[in-house]
RNA sequence: GCUGCUGUAGCUCAGUGGUAGAGCACUUCCUUGGUAAGGAAGAGGUCACGGGUUCAAGUCCCGUCAGCAGCUCCA
């Protein structure tokens, strides 16, 4: 560790230049090697980002394909050594608009505009290229860096729509070539995980065009898990006082009206359906059904807080593009819950939810960070004093779930402020699933009231809470998460007993017979194939603990425990692995620990 | 939805306008194997779907559906 530290001191002593920097920078060299491939290139921006940098460009007559790239890294290399030196001008903005004009560089000409008038226009030139750009830019192009070029996809100029499309280059760069080795094994780490192709793999969930896209199946393998997440979801909710719920999926279409769904959320709902003249909506969200619970009867301050929970699933109609596994899709359902209470209660519920959302976050191993987004300045409803309220107690509600929050200024919904959890994977990548949000619009909108202790009609508060969110968002990022290496609890198979001959098929079964008893998820593979094909298959599948047995397991009422990513021949009592996979099943554990006698 | 690319066996993929292919998986038989693929045979196809060009289309063109990389949007 320590000569890590130092060495990238050392890195960042030889380098004068942040990375972001050198990225911008490739991102030029890209460019004049796209204009030497391409005169008629009309380029727009070219930033650095997280990973790398792109460019977007229109060039006319070419669509750009993968197998250009390597054309253009080449042209990158040859301008690097031929013209390094990278030199930054100024212009007046006159100047600089008529010499973008005569250039036909459109978009660039626009980009003049878009620069403030206190602002100086500077232009950086390496060769005859020349961009405007704020910078600011290495000094040379030739010194020791290693870039690759990675993608080529659309992109509207300046994230519009309406506007034209712009091919745009995706590329990387690192000062060092094992950088950016490491990187682009990061890369190939993600496409291995990509939840698509485990679940084909490991057979767990599909998509059919018959049913149409964005409308995931789950498969008997990932069932159970659902079912295992949903048996802890609700084991922690009941315990905390959440009642279930249950609301139909369709409903009269006044409902979203009077919810307000139908006018600001229309475009995300299937379309009406007529029954007996009655126009039906499918439900894109379940806060309206737990709304008219409420209402059905008058409520006293005496029954609040209520907490009531429903998986509820929602389908929303999403853009053909934008479907994505199980990460985007049309149907979906929500670990939702409603909280109705009073102001003063809200801290303490708030705090309430914050620590179900860290005990559950936790327990499939997420690290996470917690945002407290407060009112947009735009246009948002309600009066100041109950939003200052509200914030203040999110605010505390984190302060004794202790929980630190960074704010995020103006990110909250319109109806109230929130505080949403972002969770960072196994592998460093960032989701967003838990959210709490104050919301002051629909208890007004479906006039909800409960009588207060002085007699008097007020207005609760309504907190929509999801922890996982989806569960299809939740479980396609959870395979993504484990690598298709669910824990025990989670894992499809739990366990896979092995016979290594046929005659040690009875012994196996009894086994695995005593395993079922209780409960656990047993494949007793005693099919006649060779025994190194089962390991291989029950290592494929991504089994915990295989069990393999022959004449002295059978023997001593042992098994040899083969460990999932391991080649562990623990031989060990059968009755010490009941208590191990009891353990860590009772605990929900993220080990696979191995087994010793 | 938009731009570009793709769609051949359950999966991964070859296939030059002229008779539909491989590996794995599957089925059957043989194999009795001590920790990641034993052997042989067999079955499996409306080349996504619908039009068109052509003597002839998996291959070329158009449309639809679906998938992929992004953009816009989102749980």
């Amino acid at each position: 560790m320590a000569s890590d530290a130092k060495a990238a001191a050392k890195e960042v002593q030889v380098e004068p230049f942040p990375l972001s920097t050198l990225r911008h920078s490739v991102s030029h060299l890209m460019a004049s090697a796209v204009a030497k491939l391409y005169p008629n290139v009309k380029f727009g921006f070219g930033p650095s980002i997280e990973h790398g940098f792109y460019y977007d460009l229109e060039i006319p007559e070419h669509s750009l394909e993968e197998k250009d790239l390597r054309r253009i890294e080449k042209e990158m290399r040859k301008i690097a050594k031929r013209s390094p030196e990278l030199v930054r001008t100024s212009l007046s903005r006159d100047e600089a608009r008529a010499q973008l004009a005569a250039q036909d560089q459109t978009y660039k000409v626009e980009a003049v505009d878009l620069i403030p008038k206190d602002e100086e226009i500077t232009f950086y030139t390496h060769g005859d290229w020349s961009d405007l750009c704020e910078g600011p830019h290495l000094d040379r192009l030739d010194r020791d860096y290693h870039f690759k070029l990675l993608s080529v996809a659309g992109a509207y100029w300046r994230g519009d729509e309406k506007r034209p499309m712009l091919q745009r280059i995706y590329g990387t760069a690192f000062w060092t070539q094992e950088a950016l080795d490491a990187h682009l094994a990061w890369l190939e780490e993600v496409k291995l995980r990509d939840h698509r192709r485990i679940g084909t793999d490991q057979d767990l969930f599909s998509v059919h065009p018959e049913a149409g896209a964005g409308f995931v199946f789950w498969h008997p393998r990932l069932g159970v898990v659902r079912h295992e997440i949903e048996k802890f979801w609700w084991e922690e909710h009941e315990a905390r006082g959440y009642k279930p719920v249950y609301s139909p999926h369709v409903s009269r279409e006044t409902l979203f009206a009077v919810s307000g769904h139908l006018e600001n959320y229309g475009e995300m709902m299937y379309p009406a359906m007529d029954l007996e003249e009655q126009p039906y909506r499918v439900k894109p969200m379940n806060c309206p059904g737990h709304s008219l619970i409420y209402k059905d009867r008058g409520r006293s301050y005496r029954e609040l807080p209520m907490r009531w929970a429903e998986l509820g699933t929602v389908y929303r109609y999403e853009k053909s593009g934008v479907v994505h596994g199980m990460l985007r899709v049309r149907g979906f359902t929500q670990d939702d819950s409603h909280i109705f209470c009073t102001p003063d209660q809200l801290a303490g519920e708030i705090a309430g939810v914050l620590d179900l959302v860290k005990l559950m976050l936790t327990t499939f191993g997420f690290d996470y960070t917690a945002y407290l987004a407060t009112r947009p300045v735009e246009k948002s409803i309600g009066e100041d004093a109950i939003w200052k309220a509200a914030t203040a107690a999110l605010g505390e509600g984190a302060k004794l779930a202790g929980i630190p929050l960074e704010l995020d200024d103006g990110g909250g919904a319109f109806y109230g402020p929130k505080i949403d959890f972002k969770v960072k994977d196994a592998i460093g990548r960032e989701w967003q699933n838990s959210t709490v949000q104050c919301d002051f619009n629909l208890p007004e909108r479906f006039d909800l009231e409960y009588t207060d202790s002085d007699g008097q009609k007020k207005r609760p508060i309504m907190i929509h809470r999801a922890v996982l969110g989806s569960l299809e968002r939740f479980v396609g990022g959870l395979i993504e998460h484990f690598a298709g290496r669910f824990p025990f609890w989670l894992a499809p198979e739990q366990i896979a007993v092995i016979p290594i001959r046929e005659e040690h098929a009875d012994y196996a079964r009894s086994l695995a017979a005593k395993l079922e008893a209780e409960h656990f998820r047993v494949d007793c593979m005693d099919d006649p194939s060779h025994m190194n094909k089962r390991i291989k298959q029950a290592q494929e599948r991504q089994v915990p603990y295989m069990l393999v047995v022959g004449e002295r397991e059978e023997a001593d009422g042992t098994c040899a425990v083969r460990r999932r990513g391991t080649r562990d021949q623990a031989v060990v009592p059968f009755e010490r692995v009941l208590e191990v996979v009891r353990d860590l099943r009772s605990r929900r554990s993220l080990e696979v620990p191995a087994l010793d006698t």
